[in-house]
Formats: C-alpha cells, sequence, structure tokens
DNA sequence: TTATCTGTAACATATAAAGTAACGAAACCC
DNA sequence: GGGTTTCGTTACTTTATATGTTACAGATAA
C-alpha cells in the first residue's frame, strides 16, 4: 500500500478552510487534494465528530471550520484521523512462543513505543495555527500572487 | 501490504545461529521463522554481504555466523536489510506545488527526521548480544528445558 | 420539485512485503 | 562420474491496506 497520507492531507485542508471565508465542497477539497470527494468525506469524518469541523447538507453547503486553528493540534488530528499506525515495521508474529523472539520483539517494542511517545508528544506541542504561520512566512517570502492549490488563500 | 518484519525476523535468526553449534540451513531457518526457505535467502542476503554470515552449498551446508553478536548492533542488521522506510505515514506528494502542503509537509517531515534520527540511535547502542542476555533471562526465569522455536538454544 | 450537498456501502486499484515454484550452480558423498 | 544437498536467483502469486470509484439514499435550499 502506499504510505498513509491522511494527517498530511488533513492538516492541509484545514489551513486551507482557515483561509476561505466559504464553506467548501467535498468536491472543491478533492481537486485541491488531488483526490476523490468521497475519500475527502471518509477522512474528515473523523474530525467532524471530533468537532473540529462541520459540515452543512444541500446548497450552499460543504465545510467548515468549527474551532480555531491555535486551538487543535497536530495530534487531535491525528487522533481524530483514527490513530492509524505510525511504524512501517514490526513484529513477526504477534504472540511468539519463541523465547529468543519474545526478547527481540519486546526490545523491538520498547524501542517502538519510545519514538512513538516521543512523534505524539511533538504533535501535542504544534497547532495547526503554527503550521499556517510557517505558511505566511513562505508566501510572504515569495511574494506570489498567483494560485495556492487552486483555491485562493 | 503487512508490516515489514525483516528486521525483526534477522534478530531473531542471528541469535538461534549464535546457540546453535552447526551451520542452520534456510529450510531449518524457515521453519523456525514460520516462512520459506526463499524469504530467509532473500533476506540473509544483505547480512551475507556485510560479513555478518556466510554460506555454504551443498552437503553439511548453511548458515553461519560470520562474527560475534556484541560486534553487530541492530543499525547494523537495519543497514544490512536495505534500511527498510520506518514510519508508515508521510506527506500526500513528493513535490507539491502548494504553499499551505509544502509548509504542512515540511513539519512532518522535520518531526519525521528527528525521530528516525532517534531510532537509528537507538538501534545503534543495542547489539544482538544485548537482546541475546535478555532472553537468558527469560529463559532462567521460566526454567524450561523445552524446544525452543524448534530448534534447541 | 429540482439541483446540490453530505453520508455510506460496495467494489476496484495500487503498492510492497511476503510467499511460492522452478531451475541453475556449487559442494559434498557414494 | 552420478546423485544429493544446499544456496542463488528469477519470475511469478498472494496478501494487506490506504486509496480510488461508482452508486444511491437522505438532507437542504432555491
Amino acid at each position: 500500500m502506499r504510505r498513509d497520507s491522511r494527517l498530511s492531507r488533513m492538516l492541509h485542508v484545514l489551513i486551507h478552510m482557515d483561509r476561505h471565508s466559504k464553506r467548501m465542497t467535498s468536491e472543491t477539497i478533492a481537486q485541491m487534494l488531488g483526490t476523490n470527494a468521497v475519500v475527502v468525506r471518509r477522512t474528515m469524518a473523523g474530525l467532524k465528530k471530533q468537532g473540529y469541523v462541520r459540515s452543512e447538507n444541500g446548497h450552499g453547503g460543504g465545510w467548515e471550520l468549527a474551532r480555531d486553528l491555535a486551538g487543535i493540534s497536530l495530534l487531535d488530528v491525528y487522533l481524530a484521523i483514527g490513530a492509524p499506525s505510525l511504524f512501517a515495521i514490526g513484529p513477526s508474529s504477534e504472540n511468539p512462543a519463541c523465547l529468543v523472539e519474545q526478547a527481540v520483539d519486546t526490545a523491538l517494542d520498547d524501542t517502538m513505543r519510545n519514538a512513538e511517545r516521543l512523534l505524539r508528544a511533538r504533535f501535542a506541542e504544534v497547532t495547526i495555527a503554527d503550521l499556517a504561520s510557517d505558511f505566511d512566512q513562505r508566501y510572504a517570502a515569495l511574494q506570489s500572487s498567483g494560485e495556492i492549490c487552486a483555491v485562493k488563500a
């Protein structure tokens, strides 16, 4: 399978929603992400459940932020999309009978757990507003006035 | 795809090879790992190329250690099997044109790079001999005299 | 009522590790 | 030498899972 890009995509979307006055439809967001509207709804469902975004049906409907970006951390988003597995490596089996394998897997597991703790701690430190201001700096640096992801910022 | 278990498997094998006086055939190792002899040869090829193990053809042939386990770190093994990607998450595209996406991916990438550095540093600290002594403790604690992975330790 | 939306279910695709079959080459035994 | 064992390698198939797609029901506004 490909690398899981849901976290990256949701952060991307949230920032655009913040800079976008009107509601954005799944279709608009999908084009922005280079994907499909169903994929967008599927992934955004978790953010909605956690109250980070709202969605409205019908004419003029779509998605909008339900909270300030300064109040949402990367960890919040990561958890909202279901806290998918961070690592591509792991033990060879769940419950090995072999004591050697148990020792190896325990050691690896400890190391991976530590790494996961650090990653989560780091995610918790950064708000989406922080990322947005990173974008502002890039934008100012380039002094560009063109299109940004097919959606004006 | 499944979680990559090559590192776990190779560590497992190396410890067994250390406790096993005779050479072990790919088939024997495969049974120990619950897999196939070709998978074993394929994965062990990297360890052989780095000089951690040797293999001999024909009658009485098979695999044997070429270096003391105290001289091989987890990082050595990880690198030997091709330093596969550690993370299951990543950016949505390689070269995003969108500045928002660039900011998001850069921030995530920094975080992941830090995590990778920490993981590699930790892997470098631990030798296979360290893992083997973990096993010894488990073994002593259980006072078991039975089979261990179909291969007596 | 009709055109837009979201929400879901159901199914198809892509990717890479893992699994499998086949065969050649090397080393050993008789 | 001839047969057997074992590695080395190629060329597949399988598997798991995020992603992509189609279809359709339900909700909302003009």
